[in-house]
This record gives C-alpha cells, sequence and structure tokens, in this order.
RNA sequence: GGGCCCGUAGCUCAGCGGCAGAGCAGGGGACUUUUAAUCCUCGUGUCGUGGGUUCGAAUCCCACCGGGCCCUCCA
C-alpha cells in the first residue's frame, strides 16, 4: 500500500490525474483496477497536502472496431465509425453506443467511491476547438511524428501519412481515412476501401478543414494532446500500454518531441487475471464490471485491488470459490486491526491505510467505520440457508448490543451480496439442501446414534425450533450420547453431511410427517441384522 | 523479434541479504443449548532449475525451464 504513498511523497506541487477509456463494449471487473488506483493515487495525494484533480475522459470518437455487440445489420454500417455516432443498440435512453457503454461503466465508479472532479467526452471537446492548436502542431510536424513512430515503435509510415484522422464526410467513418497533404488550413484526405481489414471505407476523397471536430488525432497523438490539454501530471495505464515500444513510450516521446512538453508520470499496472488467464467478456471468462458489484461491495472489492501492488497481476475467480468471502474476512480483519482488536496472525504492512483506501467514502471517520460490527459474510451466508432464523436479532446477540443504522446498512447489504453469492457464485458445499431420499452418510451411523433418533422420533408433537433444540439435547443426555455425535446424526439423516446449521430450527422447518419419518429410517437402517 | 508479471505449505499470498511465514482449507482436542459459532492445538516445504557474488541468498547477478499477459495492425 506504500506505492501511493510514496508517490505522493515524491511530487512537488498541484497534481492533475488522468485516466480515459474507450467505450467499446461491455466491461469486466479487471477494469475497474485502473479506476480503483487512480483513486487511490488521487486520495494519497491529497492527504499528502496536493491540491489534486482526478479526471475522466471518454475516448468516445475512436472508431468502432469490434463487431462483437452490434447487432448483424448493424457491423456492415458501423464498423469505422466513431462510437459517439453510432445509435444505442439497447433502447434505454442513451445518444449513442458510446454513451451506453460508457455510462454502464462510470456508473460504477461513485459506487466504488471513485468520484473524479470532473468527466470529458473527446466527442464534445473537438468541436469546441480546444484540440485545434495540437492538430496543427501535429500537421506541421507530421515528420517528426513518422521519425518518431520508426524510432521508438518500429512502426514505418509512408512519407506521405500525417498524423491526423478525417471524419469521412461522405459515409462517417474515421477508422477508413488517411491524409496525405497539409497545406497550412487543409488536409486532403482519402477514405479507403482496404486501409483496414476490419472497415471499408467508401472511396471519398478531398480537400478539408481538419478543425473543429471534422477530424481527429490518432491515439498516440491524442493521448499525449490531452495531457497538454489538461495539464496532467500522473497518469497510471494498463500493461498493455505499458510495454516497452508501445503505446506509452509512443506518446510520452510524442508529448517531448511535438508538443514539447514532459509526459505525466506514469504508474503501470498489471491486470486482474480470472484462473491463471486474461478475462475477457466477449469469450465469457471473467464476470462482467456491473455483475461483481452485486456480489461485493466497495470495501472489498478495493481491497482486492489495493492490498496487492500495481506492478503484480491479481489472480482472482470468484465462481466456484470461497474467493468472495474471504474478500470479506481480509477486509474485516484489517478493521479489527484497525480498532485495536486482537487478530489472528501478521498483518500486511500498511494495513491501516489498505483499509483506509478501501473505505468508500474518502472522507469517513475511518477509526469509527475500523470499529463498527461487521458480521462474517461466511456466517451470513449460512444463516440465510437456516429456515426461520432471524439473522438481525443474531447478529445483534453476537454483537452484544443493538445495531446501529449504520450497522444495519452493512448488514443488509451482505446479505443481499450473500444471496447472489450462494445462487450464482457459491461452490457446492456453502450450499445446504434437505435430501429428498435417505443420504448415504446415514448409512455410517453407530447403535447408539440410531437409538437417540429413533428415541427422537417416539413424540411426534409439533415444537418449535427451540423446543426441537431444547429436545435433542435432552434425548442426546438421556442416551448418554455427547451433543456432537447427536448433531451429527442428525445432520447425516437430512443433509448428507457430517454439519450443519442448528438442527433444532432446520427440524422445526420442515413437514413433521416427513421428519418423523426420516428419522425412524435412519434410525433403523443398517442395524437389521444381515 | 521485443517487453512485463508470476513461480515460497493443499489454496491465496507475504517476506526481497541474517534461524522458512500468515490467512484460508485440512487433522486433533474442548464445549449440556451460538454446534459450519467459540476456544485450544498441529506446518521439514528441493522457497521453479542450474551457476555466480557473499561470512551468509527465498532475497542480489547471469542463464535456463514452466505459467500468464502484452507489443510488433488499430486504439
Amino acid at each position: 500500500m506504500e506505492w501511493a504513498d510514496e508517490l505522493a511523497a515524491r511530487v512537488i506541487g498541484p497534481q492533475v490525474v488522468n485516466d480515459s477509456k474507450t467505450p467499446s463494449g461491455t466491461v469486466h471487473v479487471g477494469s475497474l483496477r485502473g479506476p480503483v488506483i487512480l483513486d487511490v493515487i488521487t486520495r494519497a495525494l491529497r492527504a499528502a497536502g496536493h491540491e489534486t484533480t482526478l479526471l475522466y475522459g471518454v475516448d468516445d470518437l475512436d472508431a468502432m472496431d469490434a463487431q462483437a455487440l452490434l447487432t448483424p445489420d448493424a457491423i456492415e454500417r458501423s464498423m469505422g465509425v466513431p462510437l459517439a455516432h453510432i445509435p444505442d443498440q439497447v433502447a434505454d435512453g442513451h445518444a449513442s453506443y458510446a454513451r451506453h457503454h460508457a455510462q454502464v461503466f462510470i456508473d460504477l465508479f461513485a459506487d466504488l467511491g471513485v468520484k473524479p472532479d470532473r468527466y470529458y467526452w473527446m466527442s464534445d471537446i473537438y468541436p469546441t476547438g480546444a484540440m485545434d492548436p495540437f492538430i496543427r502542431t501535429a500537421l506541421d510536424r507530421a515528420h517528426v511524428v513518422r521519425d518518431l513512430y520508426r524510432r521508438v515503435s518500429n512502426v514505418q509510415h509512408q512519407d506521405t501519412w500525417h498524423p491526423v484522422l478525417v471524419i469521412c464526410g461522405t459515409c462517417g467513418r474515421v477508422g477508413t481515412t488517411i491524409v496525405t497533404k497539409w497545406d497550412g488550413e487543409r488536409v486532403f484526405y482519402e477514405c479507403r476501401e482496404n486501409l483496414v481489414t476490419w472497415a471499408r471505407g467508401c472511396g471519398a476523397s478531398g480537400w478539408v478543414s481538419p478543425f473543429g471536430g471534422a477530424a481527429k488525432l490518432p491515439w498516440n497523438l491524442e493521448w499525449a494532446a490531452q495531457w497538454s490539454l489538461f495539464g496532467v501530471t500522473i497518469e497510471p495505464c494498463g500493461k498493455d500500454l505499458a510495454t516497452a515500444g508501445g503505446s506509452r513510450d509512443r506518446s510520452d516521446a510524442i508529448a517531448r518531441e511535438v508538443f514539447e512538453r514532459e509526459p505525466p508520470i506514469n504508474v503501470p499496472y498489471e491486470f486482474l487475471n480470472v484462473g491463471g488467464k486474461k478475462m475477457s467478456t466477449s469469450k465469457g471468462r471473467g464476470t462482467a464490471a456491473h455483475r461483481i458489484v452485486e456480489v461485493l461491495p466497495p470495501e472489498p472489492l478495493r481491497t482486492l485491488m489495493l492490498r496487492t501492488r500495481p506492478n503484480t497481476a491479481i489472480d482472482f475467480d470468484p465462481e466456484g470459490t470461497d474467493a468472495v468471502p474471504r474478500l470479506f474476512d481480509e477486509f474485516d480483519r484489517l478493521g479489527s486491526a484497525v480498532a485495536g482488536r486482537e487478530v489472528k496472525g501478521e498483518l500486511p504492512a500498511g494495513f491501516a491505510s489498505i483499509f483506509k483506501y478501501a473505505l468508500r467514502d474518502p472522507g469517513a471517520d475511518f477509526e469509527a467505520e475500523a470499529a463498527a460490527f461487521r458480521p462474517s459474510f461466511s456466517h451470513l451466508a449460512f444463516l440465510i440457508q437456516v429456515p426461520g432464523a432471524d439473522v438481525p436479532a443474531l447478529m445483534a446477540t453476537e454483537k452484544g448490543s443493538a445495531l446501529t443504522p449504520h450497522e444495519t446498512a452493512i448488514l443488509d447489504e451482505r446479505l443481499a451480496a450473500a444471496r447472489v453469492w450462494l445462487d450464482d457464485y457459491a461452490p457446492e458445499r456453502a450450499r445446504m439442501r434437505v435430501q429428498e431420499a435417505m443420504p448415504d452418510a446415514a448409512a455410517a451411523l453407530d447403535a447408539e446414534q440410531r437409538a437417540f433418533l429413533a428415541t427422537l422420533a417416539e413424540d411426534d408433537a409439533a415444537r418449535t425450533g427451540d423446543e426441537w433444540q431444547a429436545a435433542i439435547f435432552a434425548t442426546a443426555a438421556s442416551g448418554g450420547l455427547p451433543a456432537g455425535r447427536a448433531f451429527a446424526a442428525l445432520y447425516a439423516a437430512f443433509l448428507g453431511r457430517t454439519s450443519g446449521p442448528r438442527a433444532g430450527w432446520l427440524l422445526a422447518s420442515l413437514d413433521r410427517a416427513f421428519v418423523v419419518a426420516r428419522l425412524r429410517e435412519a434410525a433403523a437402517g443398517g442395524t437389521l441384522p444381515v
């Protein structure tokens, strides 16, 4: 966790932290690592006394180059068109495909506690003319850009190539155009049919002014121009961009040599993989960002992103594992330690800052948050499967006093998450189910346990959970059977496992005739002489 | 062709020059009413492999092996 505080200690003066994203489709959990890192850096800077602005941009004039999320009839029409100009594929009121996907992603930010001071959309910025000076500089220095691409990335453009992408006046595509001449005010562009394999240009060409939104800068130049336009001082980026000779190196060089400005401090970060593999929404691997928040509230989710240094890959697989409960446990453990309660084992270095930065609200009183009662997620996941359990009452008992409104909110949040977890993620062993037929496990019961079950079945009067519980203990005691083995017999007979929920409540929730029949069946099974 | 990350206990990982660690899982034990709670207890693992540096290496250097990702189209 020291990484953010160290960064904050290293810089001088006001800071502008920036990131931007191309809204090309549905995003997965891994995509949230960037925004969380951005937010933690911002919080660390502010904690260190730096005046800090957090910006988040949407590169929505980028060309559509993935057809996965387009309807079949839209593919031919939309490939190569700026994302901001493609109609939303979902009829839910967004102005464009870009707005839809960007908004779904951005909506998650606030819930996660990531609150940029300003969002900007490139489709809004270009028409204002704010990018014009950079477009002009890029065109004037086209030879520098070409030289730099060759030198830094070994990319060889033709001598006539100019670093501007015109939005074709005829077909509206931006991914298919190339500029070959610049006269100081206008550029000559061609919308070529075969410039790229993934989209087909219309063949138009002509002289046009590249200013005021008629054209955009290619990605690497746009990135560097954003740094100049907004005065960006720190910008993390994913390792896909940070690789040697890759995008970041190109943009750094462009900033220095074309726009004559030092690039921002880079904080390269690794990906968040699932089962050791890259997440890919289109391949159905990994969980969509908007889905994971259903099962992971901000604190455990931020804990996942924060506890690991940015340059280390995180492996996270919520499906069929206890990864989710463990994140809750880990966060709770940090909180306990911060609150001065005794915790088992060693604590990570800087555990208090991990806890503090994991909180959703940057202004929260973190000591009060640490002191708050947080029910164990695993315990809740278990309790909600117990018929008739009054969970809020049980939690108040566990805490030793009534829950505060804030604690009740935490409880409700966790209950909702626990239900989602049990439905969609939990391993089979976390789910319990009353067995329709006699479980095999019941065959292993010994004579004493069978006698206990038989005795328990003698009285078939209706009982409440408490009464069942009392009856279990009394019956076990009268037969000289330790309570533990008595319960084990019941779990074997009904659940087919060695442990379970408070048995009394479980039995009380079931049909009385069924209970008695099962008890007798289990008591009789296997004891007959062979 | 190039770059980055990882390889330490069953799992997830910490340690990054000074006696191999934690959590979880698992084993054992305690408990006549929180029985998947709570408490106690149990870890010799070629620290991926081979060299090197050092009084001393999981830790630094080199090479290699394995896993993963990325760049060399576009963004």
